[in-house]
This record gives C-alpha cells, structure tokens and sequence, in this order.
DNA sequence: AAGCTGAGGTTCAAATAATGAACCATAGGC
DNA sequence: GCCTATGGTTCATTATTTGAACCTCAGCTT
C-alpha cells in the first residue's frame, strides 16, 4: 500500500474513535510501526489535517478538513440540494428519512429528517450503513458494477440481527429485485423491529453516489406502506439527482448499461 | 519533502481553484511529474479527497472532508461555539466582523457576519488572510513564538494598497503594539478605505488559533473608535477561547511566557 | 482520410524516501 | 529510588516513489 492511503487511513481510523487518543494506540491500531505512526502524524499536523493537544499530547481530527469540506461545499453543494427532498419525503410518509453518501469505500450518513411524532426510528448523521444489512446498502450495491458487489460480498458479513441476511446467493437476490424495482427493502437487517426501504441517487454516468431511505417501526407498517415509502424514496432520489447534476449530458455509456457491467 | 506532504499539498493546490481541472494543469501547478500528479489522485480518490468528474476527467475535492470535517466539528464545534460571539460583536459594533483560523500555515476566514446597514465592508468566508498586511495576521503573529515572527517576516511581503507595511521592522513594531494593547489595527493593509482591529483567539498554551476582526470603511471611523472595536474583538475572543476550551487547565507554561520564547 | 496535436493514462529501471528495531527522555506509581 | 509506560528519535536497511519515454484516444487541420 502506498504511504498516502496509509496516512489517510490513519486518519480514517483517528476519524472513527471517539475519543483522542496518544500515539501508541494510533501506532497500534493503524498496525504501524510507533516511528512511522509519528512520522504520519506530523506530517499531517503540518498540513492541519490532524493536531496535537499540547497538554494531553493526544491527537485529533485537524481544521484543514474543515476548510476542505467549505470550498466542496460551496462549489458543489450536495446536501443543500438534497435536504428539501428528504424533508417533504419525512412530511409526506410521516417517517424518519435519512440520507447517505458513498465516501471513501463505505456509506455514511449524511443527513437525517424526523418526522413529527414521538414514535420514531432514531438514525444518527455520521452512522455507518453495512451494505449487505442496511436498505440503503442494498440499493447502493444493488446499482454498482458486478465486479463491486462480488468484493462487497466476499468480505465476511455481520450478523446484526436474527433476521440479517448474510448468505451471498441471498443477498444477490435481494439486489436483482431491488435493482427491478428501484428501490430496496430490508427486514430487521440491522435491528429488530425496524423496517426501512431506500433508493440510490445516481450521477449521470449511472453511478449511485448515496441513498434515500426511509425507516419506520415495523409494528405499524403494512407492506403496502413499505412499497410506497419505497416508490416515494425512489422519487426523491431522481429528483435530487437531477437537480443536482443539472444540465450535465449523459456520458455515452447510459445507465442501463452501466448498472452490473 | 514526504510523499504525505506533497499528496496534501495537491490537494490544498486543488482547493485554491475556482474551477476543475484536468491531470496535466494539476501537475503543472503542484510542479510534479504527470505520473506522479496521476499516482497522487488516483490514491486520494480511493479514500475519498477527490473525486474525477467521469465525463469530463476533471478532478476536484472530494467528500472525504466532509465527513472529517462533520466528525471534528461535532466534536469539537468551533465554529457554532464562536458564531454567537460574532454575531454579538457585530451587532454592538455595527459594522462587519469576521473570524479566521489558522490552518496549514495559513489564517482563513471561517465566518462572516455583516451588520444590518448597506455601507459595510464586505468579507468572504474563505478567504485567506496575509499575515503582514491584515488585522487578523498581525493579531495572530503578534502572540506566536517568536521564532515564527521571524519566518513569516522572512518572506517577501506583498505591497496590497500603499499603506501596506512590508517592512520588517516596521512589523515588528506593530507586533509589540498589538501584544502589549491586546489588539491589532491594520489601516488599510489590504485594501484602501479600510480599517479593521483584530484579536486572536488562543488555546489555553497561550498559542493563537484564529482570530476576531472588525472592519469598518475608513471613512466614518474615529481613532477611538477603532480602539474600542480593538477592545470588543479582544473581549469577545477571550469568550469564544474561554467557552471552545472550557475547564482545560492551562499547562505549565503560561500564556504570557508562552508569547515570543 | 491521413496526419497532427495535446489530452489522459501507463511502464519499469533508477533514485529516493520510508521503515522499524533499538534507543533516549520523561512522568507517574509504588 | 526503582520500575514501567508513554512520547519521541536515530540511522542502516529496505521498499516505495519517481519520471522519461511510452501508449491511446479524441478532436482538429489539411
């Protein structure tokens, strides 16, 4: 691996504690040599993308992300676009929607709409949604090349929940149906009692950069329910896309073609 | 130099663009090889830093640090600690106040808040601020070690306006006026017909880490009054480093005999 | 249509930078 | 005063990075 991706995934992995931590256990769980841990760390302290605390010695996330994160924004304002959508899509199924982007090999959670009553599921923004186990998961994977989804489903696969599906031939099931009808739905994949159906938003090469989803409580949805908040989900997602590609022409390849290549 | 250092500073170079940009004007810019500029991306892509529009094979940032930047920010809210403050200030000031961070080497305005009336100075978040020839950089020079003094005055000092002081003992000069009154002023550094104050806002090690800045135009702007912007720039930094650090017991070395050592 | 131009992208021997075992320094516990 | 654990550093060894030259393709010129 080259030196930058193991310096980012030391950041990655300085990202995912949550709580600062010294050098030996970065060195230790980054499984780097304590020298070359350092040499990382200062090297990303001088470009801001990590700091020191001065007292405790420990380190954290830096500000550079943060200024990074300002110029894509401003240039290219993908959550601004996309929360009017989730926000109607949380008015009209009365459910918790929320919103995932495809970021460095995984699918987090962007944003995250309540809707106004008390009985509701609880997503955190900044979660992390397993593909095999999530409905946002499933749609992301379910419009991927095959050649992703076979890497997605040789690594071993969490069982979160007595219902998490995790037999690959399953699961490819699960996303030839999913890519049929535009959306996924997952049964208690990552916790009981929750039911959740999503929909990918799609770059204009075809591609999904992210999903929307819907998570209800499954004691009071019916499957006609879950089918509509899929449509609904499905709906969004376009709509985002499109709004937020614009005018961008399609490449030669069309999305059709693209999906499973 | 790292290959680390040198990835980061791609992507810094990156972020300075206003527009994408294809591999040969990346590797021009960053004066690397095309392979080299080529092997860099390649490896920041996997992890997320930037992303190559598939249609037009441009690069730009990615959505890496938007997510660092979410996980920092919850952790460590600087901005949604200091935003009231601002927001205060220029209320009772009336007149444009702005907060700035430093990162990378390098002071940028994190954020703005403009007074309610149509004759102000206008200031985008963003933007970078020169250390000789802004309030801010003066403010936040002026409690570095002096050892950093001495390199940010040994480069060559751009002239903006004709009052602009490029000459390094007059800085000096301004520097220990500012240390010893607690605030800078910059009259007209940047740009003509503007006067602003400033003072940084400091970890509990006494070091700086961004600063407050009033601006005002020159021209309905007393001595005394500048003086007593100076005044609530410095009130109100002390609040934001008080509020963003908390109980953090200072370390050994104390703010005052942190400044110049 | 043939030939050019300049873009993105790739290769592999040579050059350079990364590596890590062993080391030092310091702080806290007993 | 000793022990241990932490952060931090050194330098000969080793693996990675480097870049000139190359390929490929799309658009432009003649």
């Amino acid at each position: 691996m080259s030196t930058i991706g193991k310096a980012l995934s030391l950041l990655d992995t300085l990202s995912r504690l949550d709580k600062e931590v010294g050098l030996t256990d970065i060195a230790r769980l980054c499984a780097l040599d304590k020298a070359t841990a350092r040499r990382f760390l200062v090297e990303l302290e001088r470009h801001g993308f990590v700091e020191q605390d001065p007292d405790s010695r420990r380190y954290r996330i830096g500000s550079a992300p943060v200024r990074l994160a300002r110029i894509r924004e401003a240039r290219y304002p993908f959550l601004s676009i996309a929360v009017p959508f989730i926000k109607a899509l949380a008015d009209t199924s009365a459910e918790t929607v929320h919103l995932s982007e495809f970021s460095g090999g995984r699918l987090s959670t962007i944003h995250v709409e309540d809707p106004p009553r008390a009985h509701r599921i609880i997503v955190d923004v900044g979660s992390l949604l397993p593909f095999h186990a999530t409905a946002s998961g499933l749609a992301f994977l379910a419009f991927c090349p095959r050649a992703e989804i076979d890497q997605a489903l040789r690594k071993p696969l969490e069982k979160f929940t007595d219902h998490t599906v995790v037999d690959p031939h399953l699961i490819r099931g699960l996303l030839d149906e999913t890519a049929a009808r535009g959306f996924s739905i997952s049964h208690q994949g990552l916790e009981a009692g929750v039911i959740s159906a999503a929909a990918p938003v799609r770059a204009p090469d075809g591609r999904p950069v992210g999903c929307v989803a819907v998570a209800a409580p499954l004691s009071r949805t019916t499957e006609t329910a879950i089918h509509e908040f899929g449509a609904q989900a499905n709906a969004a997602a376009n709509g985002i896309s499109e709004k937020y590609y614009g005018s961008e022409r399609l490449t030669g390849t069309s999305p059709e073609t693209r999906r499973r290549d």
